[in-house]
DNA sequence: TTGTATGCGTTATCAT
DNA sequence: ATGATAACGCATACAA
């Protein structure tokens, strides 16, 4: 049996006997095969592990690929308004779907769908791509950036990000310059490195300012509201329950107002709340939350402008940026031990029209 | 000038020096043919006014178009979840675009875009078509389904709403219910549809109850928090200040929230508010708050799945569908005057349409 | 028939 | 030169 050097298009087309533009097109997506030629064409290329020989650039489609994991509110509306923003002048369609999270990790069909579309590029949204998706992409040259992603950014891979530790720790800072030092943190899931991140900040503004960090003060929580409510629900109950809590995502931080009302505490009188990301909705929350504000709008419009650069063949100037995160000062944080009843009974005192109710 | 019975693709393809299956690919969007080809033809089968003889079957492109009239937060958020849940299973992507309001009416290149590049089907939200962009639609076959259009349904286009009607009335007898004689409301921009209908829904509670409605107290705002803002500053200034407002959005609602904190008054002590569309935010809100439901994300659902049956040529069952709405009570209603506060909603006590107002 | 759509080869062209 | 792609037409299949 003979040593292919190489195989080429024309060993394929002449093996399946079709000509050289034909399997060209197989390889190219285009439209003009019959199914049952593509098939035997695609079978043979896999057998003799084609690999094109030149840096492919692949007909446009006009199209890119948005892909949220889990399609939660507001956080998506926000990064979808950047995409838009950014293909607003080009001419390119935006794909949108969303992954179920679990479905995001095995054979991602998600993926093979997608390629077999065709698209242009691929904007991945708070997750990864496994190794295999990473060659399956390499493989038809489809460029790929993340947006938030999750775990730590492959230099190969182009992400945008926000400066989370910076973040975490401003929230922290402003805290203990408030003069509060039983400061708690209620984390997201540890996988997220944002995550994680935001707690390493927490951590280095306590140890900055001298002050020790008990370990039942850092909470975990998996960045939606219920598990605000629940860790929140467990610092309440400690010896030495904080005075303030730094919740890392403002989804939690709903929950914590929830917690606190619960036990007819209040904000922040009582307990200050610091949380991160700056959704709409935390401006018409009671009081107005304090928090750490991701630019998810301007990350996404350059996660996207980013695509299209690739898309177009252009370098990139840097593979990984991250956008500053500002602490926006609101009214959920104050000075501890303003006044501090830990535990009003149904008794209701609807004193200053500022201070929500306890009831 | 000689009369042409009918312009057919050989006529255009002699014209246009190509021969008859270049012109068939211009007309089916197939990638085989050059740019100035292709817009030689296009320019000669609009001259021609050609039209296809037989019923066009194009094929698919597996893609479906989901346009925006300006991309609003949670309310868009919502929305495409329900198209997401939709086209799940079947094979389609959802392109997402936004346009702006004022694009909407003129030359909608939006439309040209899509056309070109190929859709399956147009899911327009918040919006309408014009007569031209009609027939341009129709020309291709490109079925469209209308989520709560602006004006009046065209009983020719399919399309899905709600019973705003009945929202506004339901709103409105809610009030009435508890004792409330001095309701005010404030409503969206004349020109939607839906927002008419909430008002219309409201004048027939007041008067079914023998009720009259002072002018003043009818005002008008544009869905987004401003205007409820401004609306209620302007209703408080009255000589007779209403004790319940009704604001015909949620968005609308929490800007009323902000005027009453502004000027001291307590919700719902000394102003009730009932809201519309029953965002995620305003279990948030505190105090929670009452709502009509609107189930923007079944009826994006809805609509993308009558869609993908005109995609698939099947008839449909009716062309205009409005889905229910339900009044959701929480804490933001109490009856005029009354000194109790509503009854603590602990946790997920929010979403149930229990009775936290007592009598 | 006549009109239209599709698969695939021919030819020219582009990139290395 | 050589591998690969792009544009277009031929032959044919299918529809009314």
């Amino acid at each position: 049996m003979a040593e292919r050097a190489r195989a080429t298009i024309a060993t394929i087309a002449r093996e399946a006997g079709v000509s050289v533009p034909t399997v060209s097109k197989v390889l190219n997506n285009r439209g003009d095969v019959a199914p049952q030629t593509r098939r035997r064409v695609e079978d043979l290329l896999v057998k003799h592990r084609y690999r094109r020989r030149t840096a492919t650039r692949t007909t446009r489609t006009g199209l890119i690929d948005l892909v949220f994991v889990d399609l939660h509110g507001q956080w998506s509306a926000e990064v979808l308004r950047g995409v838009e923003e950014a293909t607003q002048r080009a001419d390119v369609g935006v794909v949108v779907s969303a992954v179920k999270g679990q479905e995001a990790r095995p054979h991602g069909h998600w993926l093979r769908r997608i390629m077999a579309r065709g698209s242009d590029g691929l904007l991945l949204v708070l997750s990864d791509l496994s190794p295999d998706q990473r060659s399956q992409l390499a493989d038809v040259g489809m460029p790929v950036v993340l947006v938030d992603p999750v775990g730590v950014p492959d230099a190969e891979i182009a992400s945008v990000g926000a400066t989370n530790w910076r973040g975490g720790m401003a929230a922290t800072q402003h805290l203990i310059e408030l003069g509060h030092s039983r400061i708690a943190v209620i984390g997201g899931p540890p996988a997220y490195l944002c995550s994680r991140a935001r707690l390493d900040g927490y951590r280095s503004a306590l140890e900055r300012a001298g002050l020790t960090v008990p370990a039942e003060y850092v909470r975990q929580g998996d960045f939606l509201s219920a598990s605000g409510h629940r860790e929140t629900m467990a610092l309440l109950d400690l010896d030495e329950p904080p005075t303030a809590i730094f919740a890392c995502a403002d989804q939690m931080a709903m929950g914590v107002y929830e917690a606190l009302f619960d036990r007819g505490l209040r904000v922040p009188q009582d307990v200050s709340v610091v949380g991160f990301d700056d959704l709409a909705q935390t401006r018409w929350a009671v009081p107005p939350l304090t928090t750490v504000r991701q630019p998810l709008t301007e990350m996404a419009a350059v996660a996207t402008r980013m695509l299209l650069q690739l898309v177009a063949g252009e370098e990139l100037d840097s593979t990984r940026l991250e956008l500053t995160t500002d602490l926006v000062r609101r009214s959920s944080t104050a000075p501890p031990g303003a006044a501090a009843p830990p535990e009003p009974a149904a008794g209701e005192a609807a004193e200053e029209p500022g201070a929500p109710v306890g009831a």
